[in-house]
DNA sequence: TATTGTTATACTCTATAACTATA
DNA sequence: TATAGTTATAGAGTATAACAATA
């Protein structure tokens, strides 16, 4: 989507026709709406920025939280992350295919198992969050002195309606 | 996902054991995360709201914008929306299939057509906008003073990656 | 040649329900 | 009985490529 600062109730199209502008209407003043077009565009552009790396963007969040926290469950992991454990069955063997997580027996449990990285999903990992923070970067320099702002407002919205 | 206010670094997890909670480490610091986690609670919680109507809760920007630029061509509503012209067809197919909106000719090219809501259309759109401005309404009580300043970075945010 | 809309296809993310092994 | 993890299945949401009709 495209902004125009001189009509910004306006989005421009890429043709200039008949068509060249189309009012955005309601939707201008919703804050869910611009929430929602920030996240799609900041993740467009995650996926883009690290577009040659061996991990999936989407997966950088699950990947932290493992190296963050060695030796968690899937099912902890499925409460930290908000989602589904089945969501994850998928993610977790094709990243233990490509030997950058390993499972552990449980000690106490033999229903589950434990998770870690490797050294190699460290070293991978370590190369998607140089292009995490450069995109974050990015951000904080739209966000200015707002950026504790921003970050707290998000977080409360989160918390909110979870 | 839980937040925490005596241990901000942790998730609580729904069963108290000894995986009782998770640290969200590195993740905890970054917008992008943020940003990311805050829509997909805002949506969650905006479809579960709006899940007695009629209208599907993604499909609220797309009636909005045909509803407020009455005439617009699908290719001019794949622009203003940001998705791929070939996203639009099965849900355009379906909304003329529950007589939400109107086809008509578009004079002078015969390849494309005009789009416009039913009386039907607007009466349910606006049933749904009801729940979007409760909706936002929230976000708004979240934000407070701070509300201007949200809507403008994440303006800025989505101008940025476009 | 370029554009509009459609179709075919596929990938990501997500969820629910049924299943198994274990607790 | 209840829980952990897996499997099967499904549904949004999105994208690309190829196509027919038209410009």
């Amino acid at each position: 989507m495209r902004s125009d600062t001189n009509r910004p109730d306006t989005v421009a199209t890429q043709a200039p026709d008949q068509h060249e502008s189309v009012r955005l209407g309601s939707l201008e003043h919703y804050l869910a709406f611009h929430l929602r077009m920030a996240q799609c565009a900041s993740f467009k552009a995650f996926k883009r920025r690290s577009g040659d790396c061996s991990l999936k963007p989407g997966w950088f969040a699950l990947l932290s939280l493992i190296g963050d926290n060695p030796g968690i469950t899937p099912m902890a992991l499925s409460r930290a992350s908000g989602r589904d454990k089945s969501t994850l069955t998928p993610v977790l063997r094709e990243l233990a295919a490509n030997c950058m997580i390993e499972r552990q027996e449980l000690k106490g449990d033999k229903r589950s198992y434990t998770l870690s990285l490797t050294a190699k999903g460290k070293c991978e990992l370590a190369v998607l969050a140089t292009h995490a923070i450069q995109h974050d970067r990015e951000i904080e320099e739209i966000a200015g002195s707002d950026k504790d702002v921003l970050l707290d407002l998000l977080r409360r919205i989160t918390a909110q309606f979870d």
